[in-house]
DNA sequence: ATCCTAACAATCAGTCTTGCTTGTTTCAAA
DNA sequence: TTTGAAACAAGCAAGACTGATTGTTAGGAT
């Protein structure tokens, strides 16, 4: 019923959850955090399948293979769960941009590649679980106050990092904004378009249009 | 507070509740039909305020000023009173959209007052009820089959009413897609983005360099 | 004048969810 | 080896929501 039974460790009881990874502190420390993160993976898989206001410690509990008790014993409160989902997703999301810029050759299209390279994000589970805390927040000062400063984060990182990696576009700032907003705002239209609308278009003219534009903008160098 | 308070009718006992209009049945039809939209009312604001999932019948029945027992009278379930929310959400949406651009000047900036008109749509509670509505259907199916036909009803008549409207597009069914498409998904990012992005940017400029690319999209004459 | 029914009020039972509290096992340090 | 604490399990009490039932008032048709 949980995980896995594959096991390297040489104590005679048995394991229900496997432990993470080698780890660098005792044997209790390890299992605590790997049960924290099957929390936090479960929480995110609720709030993705089920909604954020329908995620409850009994379903990330079940979903996680634990007990509720287990549960309750790592996180005291449902928002301390909420707190570490979304740590981990910002974290991801960074890390996940970054890896998706890192692999672009410096010779490529870089306006189609950096279109690809957002129009995946935006499709990930990582950015629907996103997506449905923040609608929420909209509603909920506690998760958002948990939320803002994350989002802000990501903002700036997200910028500066597309600022740096971009070096061709510094002789016009204007340029460069409005070329970020209108792909940023775009996309993301686009990708929620896909539960607000019913109507079927055609999103990769719309995609190829904005690189069009991308490249349009561009400073002439 | 509630719509007016012209009253013709004779009886001598109190009202609470003004009847809506002159009617064409009796009294108590009249009252009920004002008391359901009473309740409606209510409903959409409970879900712009509080969101889908915190919408409750006693919060609803609250904000009305009814007792619960009053609102479920009218509508026996909650499920019947989103139903009838939903209904009338796209009517008001519809006949939003149709007022916006029956105001419009045979000889005005097209580019600019579509974008505006929609723009302001965008931005009015009403959208931002059917959005919340939206994101919740993503993971209730039983909203999603209330939604849907709503959605696929308005997404067909706005595409008609536009085509209808803009005469001197017909001679590029492509182009007019894409400047339909382009201007309904940024705008609709722009909108979204108020409240899942904490980066402040040019919303301005997105919007005018949008009037531009309609303009520029346009088929010449 | 009388009876039926619509409009509302009040309350109850059942289900969910949360936070807290009380066990039980197992690791680890003295 | 003993002992304290961490990792879990299980259950309880309180609050909230829903659907349903019962009761009360007041039109309106006959």
């Amino acid at each position: 019923m949980v995980a896995c039974g594959k096991s390297d460790v040489k104590k005679k009881s048995e394991m229900e959850t496997p432990p993470a990874g080698p780890g660098e502190t005792g044997w209790q420390a390890q299992k605590s955090a790997a049960t924290r993160n099957q929390i936090i993976s479960s929480a995110i898989r609720c709030i993705v399948e089920l909604s954020y206001s329908n995620t409850t410690m009994m379903k990330i509990s079940e979903k996680a293979g634990l007990s509720r008790g287990a549960t309750s014993h790592h996180f005291p409160s449902k928002m301390d769960i909420i707190r570490a989902v979304v740590d981990y997703l910002h974290e991801k999301r960074i890390q996940a941009f970054r890896n998706s810029i890192k692999e672009i050759p410096k010779d490529a299209d870089m306006a189609h590649l950096a279109v690809q390279a957002y129009s995946a994000q935006v499709n990930h589970p990582i950015y629907v679980a996103l997506f449905e805390l923040s609608v929420a927040a909209r509603t909920d000062n506690d998760l958002e106050e948990i939320l803002r400063p994350a989002q802000m984060a990501f903002d700036r990182e997200w910028y500066e990092t597309a600022w740096d990696l971009f070096p061709e576009w510094h002789a016009d700032r204007q340029a460069f904004d409005l070329a970020l907003n209108l792909s940023q705002q775009l996309m993301e239209g686009i990708a929620i378009s896909n539960f607000t609308h019913a109507r079927k278009y055609d999103k990769d003219q719309l995609l190829s249009y904005l690189e069009e534009k991308v490249r349009e903008l561009k400073p002439s160098d």
